[in-house]
DNA sequence: ATAGGTGCAAATGTTTTGCTGTCAA
DNA sequence: TTGACAGCAAAACATTTGCACCTAT
């Protein structure tokens, strides 16, 4: 494990959002300023495939990266396009009966309103 | 309405799979070879704005143009990557239930092995 | 010394956009 | 005739990759 990779993982750790590549790459540049872009997508792909972090991918939004590797749920605020965990069971079985054939996987974002943007429009209207 | 437009909507309406603009831009080219991709795009834009066609995003992949605009949900096969309809249920009721939460919409792909594929498949092994 | 990772820059794939000219209403 | 749209090329955007160099084993 390289310096670089160490701190994009602690960037990645210590982070309570679910951060892009270029978020990741500002913060870790704070630490280490000759890092380059292509090293920490180099690195969130190597992380990735070795299950050390989750890749959030979502149609029309750069990916986003989890330091929770177990499956779990999104929605993201169409507001303000923020990402956040869902509490939502694994809808596998559900879709192989609603389908009636085998499902391999899929893919689930939900939009919302998130609690911040929903205060926000309260106080503003 | 320009011969363009009539054109890329014609090539939608008479596929029976899902395609990419690149794909509608080969098409399209055989009947007018002078058209060009930005034409191409725009209009699908335009279209997909007015619903006249539905655009479908999944991640990763290019958008994928449908004639059917209500909404409904898809499918992409894991082994060939093509497109399909599934008759599932709308799932915004369920989950604003799991999530205690309004829902302003979802996005799902359900990744299967298509029919084709699973014969293929069969008839390799 | 050597295998692998870095930084840099260029390429990638998809989609959008600026601009100038053209066409259909 | 005029406003919308075509064609073209360049830009935008997120991401990947080729390559020469460096650095920890």
């Amino acid at each position: 494990m390289t310096q670089q990779r160490r701190i994009i993982y602690d960037v990645i750790r210590k982070s309570k959002r679910h951060m892009t590549a270029e978020q990741i790459y500002r913060e870790a540049r704070q630490i280490l300023p000759s890092i380059a872009m292509g090293t920490v997508y180099r690195n969130l792909g190597l992380m990735t495939e070795a299950g050390e972090v989750l890749r959030i991918e979502m149609p029309g939004r750069p990916d986003r990266f989890d330091k929770t590797v177990v499956p779990h749920h999104h929605c993201v605020c169409v507001r303000c396009g923020e990402v956040y965990d869902i509490p939502i069971p694994d809808l596998t079985e559900r879709l192989e009966k609603m389908l009636g054939a085998p499902v391999e996987g899929y893919d689930l974002t939900v939009h919302v309103v998130c609690d911040a943007c929903r205060a926000m429009e309260k106080s503003a209207q």
